[in-house]
RNA sequence: GCCGAAGUGGCGGAACUGGCAGACGCAUACGAUUCAAAAUCGUACGGGAAACCAUGGGGGUUCGAGUCCCCCCUUCGGCACCA
């Protein structure tokens, strides 16, 4: 026997024949086969495998595998989001075009995923920058675009200075851009959106169906979709018939309105003040706000700076002329724009007022408190009667709440509204690297949708990258031009690119028919694969990417185009890989390599410690120690099955049972129950590696305590223990089992099943305790009755000893388990 | 500020329904093997001389709490002037 596992050898020598006899080829010509789709998040292509990478596609390769062995069709695919910044940054700097940038990162990206022993079916692969996929992704911009979800308009857009690109809001973190922290600014430009505001409800409704997903990440979209029940108010304009509308979830402070705010940048606030003697400050305050940061403009802690623009407006319940300000504090894209100010129940408002000497008027009290004695020193914004509120006076506010509204909706002045934090999605991008928007501009016919027939629009491979905030489409002459497909007139297309989300947005759908060249998608075959049973990746999509994909989903369904109305089932957020309690990263210098790790101690060696560090869900601590650890347990595999193998014919006895027989065979059926439960139920891998530790380390002490044993137990046990390992580290276990003499895959056999009457123990330690502290431990025949247990502890000498002289109050009985015995 | 998660040996972590806290692994020490080393195998390994004390801290429920309840602290993640 080689004394030591031998990857460099084997693992290359598997890989290979697994390729070569297509182990890992998918069918779906069996379409009775109960299917199982097994998706971890595509990488973009940055050239490396990180251990990131490392440890999402081993927890799916185990959960792929294992389901493949439970008898499931699995579908386990692997490609590319590969449009995006990185590759036209290299081509500025570099000279290199994006698409052999991306082409060659791909094919060492894919080597090193080969090189870790994924079972990916490779004729299955996606790359979303390839016309084949991306004429797919304007075809269902297309289908956008006609059902009035996709739209053009002009607006203040986040714009991020050193991406030279605008950003849509889910991609500005803190004020900053979420790839390269750049602050970002706003600018006007007029751009494509993708109306997933028409989604709101349904985004949020649906999350109650994701019983699969966890807690933390249904949480967080639904703070980002941000539903606010409440009212809009109508406030006339004084001295004219029009009126300003604000958003309000406090109706019921209606009467303590003492000011009105409004966002400066509302283009109102010019009407209202052109020509007249506050129209220079007014300027002069929209500049100012101009020059501040994004960041410090929406700061709780930014103090409150706002101005009288001259004109008052009418409290519409009590004829009350209100003076109308701008200030800092308002955003323009919540709700209206429009702010009513009530000091006296507004933390904000109370700020504001304070500092300019603005009445406040309290409309809600704390029961019993009498109106004259309130000294607001802060807003009170809690429950109370109602006060100083006309018809209302003593009233629960929260009843009032209701009656306000209703008042105001039948003298139409106001009505109840839903208001949401989400806002659309702004998908446009001033950047080649990109899916084309597939629209052209016809001065006759306008705004004109590339017909299906002329798909793909392709990115013309003859431009220049510079860094100029336009987009280098825009200056290729050849591609701006075309003619008009409605009149055949001279037209110009649209240059900008679609954000990249929204090709990782139905990437899973394509995996279900890769190759079909006349469809985005082949409907039967989605009919059968998705959705997606379990969905793995990092958390940092929690908003973006799924919050996106759910939305393409309920479009596509609405459309017809497929039958379900959420993608993932199930999801798995795993933790991050840390070095020295930091996340890896190149300015840090904490990483490792995966080549590294791979070339030094093998594949099964980096998947086993990725696994066994840490449950899937939480951060991971990177350990070289640990990876010792995890290839050391491989050799004492190999060193335990070889000394089987070379021992067949030696010292295998047949004839007796002994004890020692008997608990290796409970122990190989109780490591087979533990390791399935702890994959299936938990995709705790670490307690399931630990399992396997333990079962090895009880078939050692079996075969140095037993110089004689049992040949079917023994034969059995090393059968199981091979097989179990299996998803875990395949080229391992695939080597063991063809070295054990079989010739058939162990990756083909059937997960195994525990035999329940196996796991009986016939004998069971039982504690005593006194007092809930352990004094004694005894031995019983299982299932021994509770009453005869309780009284054959109490006779005990030990336990005589120790309760003689005190009172026993009372004795607890847990059959199997332990008594406890409470004296005084 | 609001929402969420997590705090267990020197370290990573285990304890699934309230029932022997620290499984499994790493590190460390000692021993065996060896001319020697590596590798391997074995033993020990929370603190304390002990009674006992120990799961971030303080209360509580219970025969019994890492696990359930209340209060507090710390760390990490998300949101953050959202009207």
């Amino acid at each position: 026997m080689k004394d030591r596992y031998d990857f460099a050898e084997c693992e290359p020598k598997w890989q290979k024949i697994w390729e070569d006899t297509g182990l890992h080829k998918v069918t779906d010509s069996d379409q009775t086969r109960e299917k199982y789709y097994c998706l971890e998040m595509f990488p973009y292509p940055s050239g490396n495998l990180h251990m990131g990478h490392v440890r999402n596609y081993s927890i799916g390769d185990v959960v792929a595998r294992f389901k493949t062995m439970q008898g499931f069709n699995v579908l386990h695919p692997m490609g590319w989001d590969a449009f995006g910044l990185p590759a036209e940054n290299a081509a500025i700097k570099h000279g290199i075009h994006p698409y052999q940038w991306t082409e060659s990162n791909i094919e060492n990206m894919r080597m090193q995923l080969s090189r870790l022993g994924f079972s990916y079916d490779w004729d299955g692969q996606v790359t979303t920058c390839k016309p084949d996929y991306y004429k797919w992704t304007q075809w269902l911009f297309l289908q956008f675009y006609k059902a009035g979800l996709a739209y053009k308009k002009h607006a203040a857009v986040n714009w991020c200075p050193d991406c030279v690109t605008v950003l849509a809001n889910e991609q500005v973190v803190n004020g900053a851009c979420e790839r390269c922290s750049t602050e970002v600014v706003k600018k006007d430009l007029a751009q494509w959106f993708l109306k997933i505001t028409d989604y709101a409800q349904r985004l949020l409704d649906d999350i109650d169906k994701l019983q699969g997903w966890p807690d933390k990440v249904k949480i967080m979209q639904e703070n980002w979709i941000g539903r606010s029940d409440g009212a809009e108010v109508n406030f006339r304009i004084d001295g004219t018939e029009e009126t300003i509308t604000v958003f309000t979830t406090r109706p019921d402070t209606i009467y303590g309105v003492t000011f009105m705010v409004l966002a400066p940048e509302l283009p109102l606030v010019e009407k209202l003040t052109r020509g007249t003697p506050y129209e220079g400050a007014v300027q002069d305050f929209i500049r100012k706000m101009q020059t501040v940061s994004e960041i410090d403009r929406t700061s709780a802690d930014t103090e409150k700076e706002g101005l009288f623009i001259g004109q008052h407006v009418i409290n519409p319940m009590n004829g009350e002329k209100i003076p109308l300000f701008i200030a800092n504090y308002v955003l323009m894209d919540y709700g209206t724009g429009c702010v009513m100010g009530v000091p006296a129940h507004d933390q904000r408002d109370f700020d504001f007022a304070t500092k300019y000497g603005l009445q406040i008027r309290v409309v809600i009290l704390p029961d019993g408190v009498p109106d004259k004695y309130v000294q607001l020193t802060q807003a009170y914004d809690a429950e109370g009667v109602m006060v100083n509120s006309g018809p209302f006076d003593g009233q629960n506010n929260e009843d009032a709440m209701k009656n306000i509204t209703k008042y105001m909706e039948e003298r139409g002045t106001g009505k109840p509204t839903v208001n949401f934090r989400l806002r659309d999605w702004l998908i446009s991008r001033q950047r080649y690297w990109g899916a084309p928007i597939p629209v052209v501009y016809c001065d006759k016919c306008g705004e004109v949708a590339v017909p299906d027939d002329q798909l793909p629009v392709y990115l013309p491979t003859d431009v220049e990258f510079k860094p100029t905030g336009q987009s280098p489409l825009a200056e290729c002459e050849s591609f701006v031009n075309t003619t008009c497909p409605e009149c055949g007139g001279p037209a110009k297309r649209e240059t900008d690119t679609m954000d990249t989300f929204i090709c990782s947005s139905w990437y899973y759908i394509r995996y279900c028919s890769p190759h079909d060249d006349r469809n985005a998608f082949t409907k039967s075959k989605v009919d059968y694969w998705m959705p997606v049973e379990q969905y793995i990746g990092g958390v940092e999509h929690a908003i973006l990417h799924l919050l996106y994909s759910r939305f393409f989903t309920k479009v596509l369904k609405d459309q017809g185009l497929i039958d379900f109305d959420e993608p993932f089932t199930n999801l798995l957020t795993q933790g991050m890989v840390l070095k020295d309690g930091a996340k890896m990263s190149k300015s840090k210098g904490n990483t490792v390599s995966p080549e590294e790790t791979v070339s030094q101690y093998g594949a099964d060696t980096a998947r086993l410690f990725i696994l066994f560090a840490a449950p899937p869900e939480r951060d991971l601590e990177w350990s070289d120690a640990g990876v010792e650890g995890a290839y050391r347990f491989l050799n004492r595999v190999w060193r335990l099955v070889y000394a089987y193998i070379d021992g067949l014919n030696e010292s295998s006895g047949e004839e007796e049972i002994t004890a020692a027989d008997h608990e290796t065979r409970r122990l190989t059926h109780y490591t087979i129950k533990k390791v399935t439960d702890d994959i299936n139920l938990r995709f705790n891998f670490n307690t399931a590696i630990s399992a396997i530790m333990e079962f090895v380390n009880g078939l050692y002490q079996y075969r140095d305590k037993n110089p004689v044993r049992n040949s079917a137990v023994e034969a059995e046990a090393v059968n199981t223990l091979v097989t179990l390992l299996a998803p875990f580290t395949p080229h391992i276990a695939e080597e063991l089992w063809h070295q054990l003499g079989y010739t058939e895959s162990v990756h083909k056999r059937s997960w195994p099943t525990y035999d329940p009457a196996a796991l009986v123990q016939d004998e069971v330690e039982i504690v005593v305790q006194i007092n809930g502290k352990v004094r004694d431990r005894m031995m019983m025949p299982a299932g021994f009755d509770k009453e005869a247990m309780v009284q054959y502890a109490l006779d005990r000498e030990g336990v005589q000893n120790l309760v003689a002289g005190k009172q026993v109050v009372k004795v607890v009985g847990v059959p199997n388990k332990l008594v406890n015995i409470v004296i005084k």
